[in-house]
DNA sequence: GTTCCGCATGAATCGATAG
DNA sequence: ACTATCGATTCATGCGGAA
């Protein structure tokens, strides 16, 4: 059971299957962004069978390695995961699948930093709320795409505090004391309003009423699809859930692949590109 | 070649000298909190003798052992370290060393993330600034000391409205035991203006004068301290740098231990340790 | 149209109890 | 001893309907 959406400048193909399954139909190098929340160990019992954290490592390195087939050499992998604690310590998988990963291949570029400001409730004797995830990048070659000018921000508060009394050693350059390298001219950054951002992502988590509640919000495949494609490229999710990563590549005009196992998340996918498709114009506006 | 220093209820110990050399001296079971950031591979290489990024968990695992015979079992070890970038990749030494502790008989039992929020917007063509470290949690045993009141926060402004006027429903409805088993008793936050904070710390790094290179802000350790630890206990730094450790536990009246093995940077945890001596009585009101 | 305000929801974890 | 299930605890946000 698949489902293709033909928009304006872009299509998105959504499929009912088992990832590794429809992952080996597609075609080497033909992807330029992966961008995906596996299940994570034990979690969502209720929905999709708990993969146990001793077997994660080997349950995800054959998925990862279609993946590393079917990327472009230019492209990038955005892994969205957090290790879970089992007997009060925080369980090694996802350590050993960036380990295991190498070996296939796979650089391990970066580690982005979701903070998730309105984290999961609760108390225990011996740690807080857990209120950040990791967002794993990889990539198949150290020369891929990045489209930094796409995603600047407004100069926030911090230029706002720095920059408001700037001393007379702010305003001449002022050779790092500290011998880090990185020589700080803050009077660069007088009157500009648009700042590079950093590793670091401030995003709650939506919590509609809907009945599906999305692995993340849409803002943050948003971001990554913004940084690492352009108009026209493709962007793939072999573990769609609710089809937040198709939803947002159709706004954005990227073309999109997802898979989707169970069939009760793949009918809210393909609700959720039909009205996209219904006010289409609208949304292309995004 | 070492200092001591003797405060109105507790004593500061500093040694210039090699950590290892030293750890090897104390008591095993003798303390409750090391708090340290060791010199990053290949970092620094201006004052220490670097340590190569492939040989970095050979190097480091000796004084992990050391330091795990050290700690009490109730103790805690927070370790500050963030991976280099070499040949465009994260270097996994972090990850490995992680996992050789776990050998060594240490629980990894969290891991904090430290976003440093004034770090300068710079980029480099494949990467945004880097404004997060990892601040790795290690214990003995399962059940340790853990002071969670001493570090709650504020209420988010959001309790303000929300509980400005109950309904009905907030006030009587039972926690349901249904789904996720989170019922909310709205009325039970009436009245409270303190929450536990979470595993995210947002600090400033400190713009001090200071020359040298890896000092953490002082709230860092202060943090810390407070969450492990009781007056009368003892810290260790076994990487002291310039002394914020040794500082601030003094201020905060803990007893302490650091090891340094460079002469200027020990010279320097001397002076500030002096003059916390001869100002005593103001810092520490702290 | 906008703002305001009520409310459901969330990749959780621990400890005790039962099988 | 080892595993499975269950109750208790908790905070900040987006959403949608009302004013």
């Amino acid at each position: 059971m698949s489902r293709l959406f033909e928009f304006d400048s872009c299509v998105s193909k959504i499929f009912n299957q088992n990832c590794l399954d429809g992952l080996v139909a597609l075609e080497s190098n033909s992807i330029d962004l992966i961008i995906t929340s596996p299940p994570y160990a034990d979690q969502r019992s209720a929905t999709y069978t708990a993969i146990k954290p001793d077997h994660y490592v080997e349950w995800f390195l054959p998925i990862t390695s279609e993946l590393f087939r079917v990327l472009k050499p230019t492209g990038t992998f955005i892994l969205n995961i957090k290790e879970k604690v089992a007997n009060g310590e925080r369980h090694t998988y996802v350590l050993e699948l960036i380990l295991e990963m190498k070996k296939q291949g796979w650089l391990w570029t970066e580690e982005f930093m979701w903070h998730k400001k309105n984290c999961y409730p609760g108390k225990w004797p011996n740690r807080f709320r857990d209120s950040w995830e990791r967002l794993l990048q990889f990539n198949k070659e150290r020369k891929f795409n990045m489209y930094q000018e796409e995603v600047m921000v407004p100069v926030g508060d911090w230029a706002q505090n720095r920059l408001k009394n700037l001393s007379e050693t702010d305003k001449i350059r002022d050779p790092s004391k500290v011998g880090s390298g990185f020589g700080k001219n803050i009077s660069n950054w007088v009157g500009r309003d648009k700042a590079y951002p950093t590793n670091v992502l401030h995003l709650a988590t939506e919590c509609s009423n809907k009945s599906h509640s999305a692995a993340f919000p849409k803002s943050l495949p948003e971001w990554f699809i913004k940084l690492f494609t352009e108009k026209g490229d493709t962007v793939l999710d072999p573990f769609l859930g609710s089809g937040t990563t198709c939803l947002v590549a159709s706004s954005m005009k990227r073309n999109s692949i997802g898979f989707e196992l169970e069939e009760k998340y793949f009918n809210i996918c393909v609700e959720s590109l039909a009205q996209l498709n219904d006010s289409n114009k609208q949304l292309c506006l995004f």
